[in-house]
DNA sequence: GCCGTTTTCGGCCCGACTGTTTTCAGTCG
């Protein structure tokens, strides 16, 4: 589809229309570009069939717009755009990461010195020559710096799950201070977002300033970027900034709205509050220069007209549509989503097969009991993927009948209602095969297969590979379906919606997997799952007890992909579990 | 450049902070 290609070159046409100056023109671009981007349609087809009309249909595109694209279609270049890369042809997408540097920035440093790229922009800054610079000065020049070596160390951003132990620290230590009056999480932390780009506090507190000063003297701080009277933002040893703002009782509700965003959410909301004749910033909701909301977020949403919904939510998806149905009362509202207390159990743990990190099963049933699990099953690798010491079908003989022993232990005395399950996680062979003779597959109380090796393979063979693992009747779950590894590797090529099909017709469950860098499925293709009817599981792939509470990470995506408890099975009594593994 | 039950012109989300300037532009969230 060339959707997502002409939405790029819209993208690039607001920045520079913003090095420019001009105003309006960019968001006109960026906003036909982000329709273009969640089009459902292709846009080469819509074309064909309707024509120059058919594309001013596309919310946001124009009389201007929709000529650009019709050229873009029918040749490949859009001169406006061309016109800009050669008269500025330098590399704003990449330039404007660092922060601090936006368009006007990038035009000057181009126009003075001819700046292109990252390391152009580094040789110089290391030169000195930035700081003599119309508007620009030292301190800009060594922030361009910094910002630099931080792109090139983490790319920016964190994972969920580095991040937000921390962040429980730290709101442990600053809740403990006599001057926090009320304290909470706000940003992408708060909507609980795959990878973080900062952290967000906000507090009510009598004395700001002293908040400030705790704030910018905490343990792990190693820069402090800004210390203002009621907003601070320091950098941590991990290389990850937090900010911090102090706001009065009667904005709370609002600030912390605003704060958690998404961007694309509040900007939906505030246009939501213009129709309605009052102003939403994060001080309040205004009729004139009455308040008629803010302390309580709640409020804030129900003045507005809709439900409050959890931040998980909160990425414009539909969320605020169906946050008014909600509070008319209307069907088809907000999705009562899985909770975090609604698992019962995990069923991808490896154990002491490994040999090298794992640990014994026995250990692993007991630690889940504490968990508050009523189930553990233990998936061990298969033979094929000898680097994990996979089991070859002998030893997962072995394995269930050692299970059936611990069984029988725990539940000796009677007062145990506990029970470990025996899987294991096969391999998806290059052709679709599994790893693992069929017989002893269906010993098994569950199978889980997955892709282990061959990641490279085009979309239709890939596509075709796990649809074929998927119509084996011994395979009940796909682990890890899309592959990807977070800031490390990217989906295999895959149809997603091929797949999500044949799941559906093969009652083939989908897993959630909770390791912090896998994450996958994803939010959006848990949405899409759950749409099209397609069971889930929540699982964390622990090697050992302490990875247990990955599970919430993987909790998280699933609320953030609207899925509610019926959507997830392991949600459900063991027995039920059985019986649809059986089915 | 787009849009419209405030409709074909006039408005578009908006406030804080930094670093530069000497009253404010640029960037960020």
């Amino acid at each position: 589809m060339k959707n997502q290609e002409i939405a790029k070159i819209l993208y690039e046409i607001a920045e520079y229309l913003e090095m420019e100056g001009v105003a309006f023109k960019p968001q006109a671009y960026r906003k036909a570009g982000l329709e273009l981007d969640t089009f459902d349609r292709d846009i080469e087809d819509l074309y064909r069939e309707e024509g120059f009309k058919g594309l001013k249909k596309i919310p946001g595109v124009g009389e201007s717009i929709a000529q650009k694209i019709e050229e873009y279609l029918k040749t490949g270049k859009i001169k406006y755009y061309e016109d800009f890369k050669k008269k500025i042809p330098a590399d704003v997408e990449i330039l404007t990461t660092v922060e601090g540097v936006g368009p006007r920035k990038v035009k000057i440093i181009f126009e003075e010195l001819g700046i292109k790229n990252l390391d152009e922009l580094e040789e110089a800054a290391k030169e000195g020559k930035i700081r003599k610079l119309p508007g620009f000065g030292e301190k800009t020049e060594k922030n361009i710096l910094e910002g630099i070596a931080f792109l090139k160390r983490d790319k920016g951003r964190f994972l969920l799950g580095e991040i937000l132990p921390i962040a429980k620290e730290v709101f442990a230590k600053l809740e403990k201070s006599k001057e926090v009056e009320e304290l909470s999480m706000a940003g992408s932390v708060r909507r609980m977002k795959d990878t973080i780009g900062d952290l967000d506090f906000l507090a009510i507190s009598e004395n700001p300033e002293k908040v400030m000063d705790i704030f910018v003297s905490l343990p792990g701080v190693v820069r402090v970027w800004g210390k203002g009277a009621t907003k601070s933002s320091i950098r941590m040893s991990q290389g990850f900034d937090m900010d911090i703002r102090v706001i009065p009782k009667k904005s709370y509700g609002s600030a912390l709205q605003y704060f958690t965003g998404s961007k694309d959410h509040n900007i939906h909301l505030r246009k939501i509050a213009i129709e309605k004749g009052l102003k939403l910033n994060e001080y309040g909701v205004f009729k004139g220069q009455k308040m008629v909301a803010g302390e309580d977020e709640e409020e804030v949403y129900k003045v507005l007209g809709l439900s409050w919904m959890a931040p998980e939510l909160r990425e414009n998806t539909g969320e605020i549509e169906a946050a008014i149905r909600e509070a008319q009362g209307k069907s088809n509202g907000l999705p009562k989503l899985i909770d975090y207390k609604d698992i019962k159990g995990d069923l991808h743990y490896h154990s002491r097969w490994q040999e090298i990190d794992g640990t014994p099963i026995e250990e692993a049933a007991l630690a889940a009991r504490d968990f508050g699990y009523e189930y553990i099953g233990i998936s061990e690798h298969t033979k094929t993927l000898k680097i994990e010491h996979g089991l070859d079908e002998k030893q997962l003989l072995h394995h269930i009948s050692e299970i059936e022993k611990i069984n029988f232990r725990l539940s000796s005395g009677g007062q145990l209602k506990f029970r470990v399950l025996s899987g294991c996680e096969a391999n998806i062979m290059q052709d679709g095969s599994i790893d693992i003779d069929d017989k002893v597959l269906a010993r098994l109380d569950y199978v889980i297969a997955g892709v282990h090796s061959q990641f490279k393979m085009p979309m239709e063979k890939m596509t075709e590979r796990i649809i074929k693992a998927m119509g084996n009747p011994h395979v009940d779950i796909i682990s890890h379906p899309t592959g990807r590894l977070i800031k490390k590797r990217e989906e295999y090529q895959i149809d997603v919606e091929k797949i999500l099909e044949a799941a559906r017709e093969t009652k083939t469950v989908l897993e959630i997997n909770s390791y912090p860098e896998r994450l996958d499925l994803k939010d959006v293709y848990i949405k899409r799952a759950k749409e099209e009817g397609v069971k889930m599981i929540i699982n964390t792939d622990s090697h050992n007890p302490s990875q247990l509470h990955y599970i919430e990470y993987g909790i998280s995506q699933a609320r953030r992909g609207w899925a509610e408890k019926e959507d997830i099975i392991n949600c459900w009594p063991v027995e039920k579990l059985l019986k649809f593994f059986n089915e």
